[in-house]
DNA sequence: TTGAAAGCGGTACCAT
DNA sequence: ATGGTACCGCTTTCAA
């Protein structure tokens, strides 16, 4: 079923089609309705290819995370999603893992699928060649970082407020006298950086010189994580609190302490479904994705509109006080 | 760039430079080297939007699931997009909620978008009239569940043994004397419905008639779940075991039964990262999503192939034996 | 082995 | 308000 078939069953042109299908005000009340009603009863719907290919456009915007199995991108995706589905907008999704490599090739792997803008959840782009690729191909199509952030024209980045809401989580640790506080991290990300900058100021409030000895890598799971906290544990390097970039590295904590029997401050990110069932409940900072995913695809708007939006935006987080550090 | 102009500086016609595109056997080794050359220093990529017009295909998947931020879902996403990766297929992503109407109304604009074929991971068609669309659309493109079952020609089921695994343990709950035991659920999806059974069998097994006090309706949260089982401690009904269909309602029931000081096995499913974070860590079922989502894509494959594969496969699953309720 | 030309199913401009 | 028609960029016969 095609505008030529509807067309000839209409008794009029397929250039009427075209209008009655684009709601163009220049069709006859009656006109439009009968082939308003033929294209109801043969259950007609338009060829998105042929569409495409003339506008250059399938109405479709490129999703580029890491991990889709991870909770805090998962739920990032799912709020996106709702945002694009209001604009009728679809996603073209690809878990790409963490190499930078591999995700710069997806941009342009995208941009030769045409798509209408192209929004990377998480990513990081430390290799200058990398983050030439992202520019070029920001200069085609409006590239939106989601928690990252990239300085370059075209690229618009939407961020939490993290740097901000570690220093005041470490700022109330000093406070309660837990000096000798820690961050344990997976990977230095854009994300890690925010909120170890955050520390670092914090600590400097507090008269700390912040060194290496406050960073731990603990490793991307429950299990490293335990394994890093019982090493400090075991060398004598108990920490008095830990500040976790993920609630799954602040339950391998929460572990660690609890097998040896420890009383320790511990703080989280995400606020996943986790916070709740780990015992103690895990305080953790509760980063407004909504917040971020909105205004994520209203920075698209305006850029499909020709409009020149702000290039970089934050988005307030929220800490949620459980026991594992209590307000 | 198109291939008109490849072919002017190829000094060829634009047929030839199809064939080329396509790896037409009837080209000089010559002529194929020179137009090879022109794409790669002109950066060439063919418009996927005039190829899916000819072909009608954009080597597109349409996956539809209830929501992406259950983990369960996102690991499924996370190796049904490696498993399309290497077959060269994208992904268009489709989060829908668990309203059956409105899953059915995206199966319809999935067969709009000519996508080459639809995923539907952890979906319930109850509704006969639902179903009916369901089995309409998979006359014409290929349907494939995941984790979930329609018995509908077109239609192609990829589950874990669910039954045998639940049937597994609840056989152990009885052997070991704990015949009071209840299973959580927050809807009766196809899968709560297979889990169902498998108790059903067990408990049969042993001598005992599967009753509705064996069927806790717990929410979906895991507040609604500790509320769920507290409710059966105060009115006296304490079971001695508990079976949940998640690991989340599971993570209910553990909490509950601390609160009251109470040591009762509890077994979940999913095996999700939750599992290790709780204490005691919790046993759980794996139903190895790789499996069945590398049985999806294969399955794909065939149907794409116009052959015909099996209607319904079952993948095993696994108990992962925790503290929560030792092996 | 190669080229010419007819689609694929729309959109948009120019007439009328 | 409507129709005719030239695209959009590619695939695929049919001839040469």
């Amino acid at each position: 079923m095609n505008i030529y078939q509807i067309a000839e069953k209409a008794g009029v042109s397929i250039a009427t089609v075209s209008r009655v299908l684009n709601d163009s005000p220049s069709v006859s009340p009656k006109t439009r309705e009968k082939v308003l009603q033929i294209m109801e009863q043969d259950h007609y719907h338009p060829n998105v290819f042929a569409r495409g290919l003339m506008l250059d456009s399938m109405k479709l915007v490129g999703v580029i995370c890491t991990d889709v199995s991870d909770s805090f991108i998962a739920e990032a995706l799912s709020l996106l999603q709702a945002q694009l589905r209001t604009r009728s907008y679809d996603m073209l999704l690809f878990s790409v893992g963490s190499n930078q490599e591999t995700t710069a090739k997806h941009l342009r792997y995208l941009q030769n699928k045409h798509v209408d803008a192209i929004f990377l959840i998480g990513s990081t782009f430390s290799d200058t060649a990398d983050r030439q690729k992202l520019c070029r191909i920001a200069q085609e199509i409006p590239v939106i970082m989601i928690n990252g952030f990239v300085d370059a024209p075209g690229v618009y980045c939407v961020c939490s407020d993290d740097t901000a809401t570690a220093a005041r989580i470490v700022d109330t640790m000093c406070r309660r006298g837990l000096t000798d506080c820690v961050m344990l991290y997976d990977s230095m990300t854009q994300g890690t950086r925010r909120k170890m900058q955050g520390m670092q100021q914090a600590l400097a409030q507090n008269g700390i010189v912040f060194t290496d000895r406050h960073l731990v890598l603990a490793g991307e799971t429950l299990q490293t994580s335990a394994a890093a906290v019982e090493q400090l544990i075991a060398e004598g390097h108990c920490p008095d609190a830990v500040l976790a970039t993920s609630d799954l590295l602040a339950a391998g904590a929460i572990k660690a302490f609890a097998k040896h029997g420890l009383q320790r401050g511990v703080v989280g990110f995400d606020n996943t479904v986790l916070c709740d069932c780990l015992v103690p409940g895990l305080t953790s900072v509760d980063q407004h994705m909504d917040c971020m995913c909105e205004t994520a695809a209203r920075i698209m708007d305006q850029l499909l509109q020709n409009q020149q939006p702000k290039q970089f935006f934050t988005c307030p987080s929220e800490i949620i006080w459980r026991e594992s550090f209590p307000e």
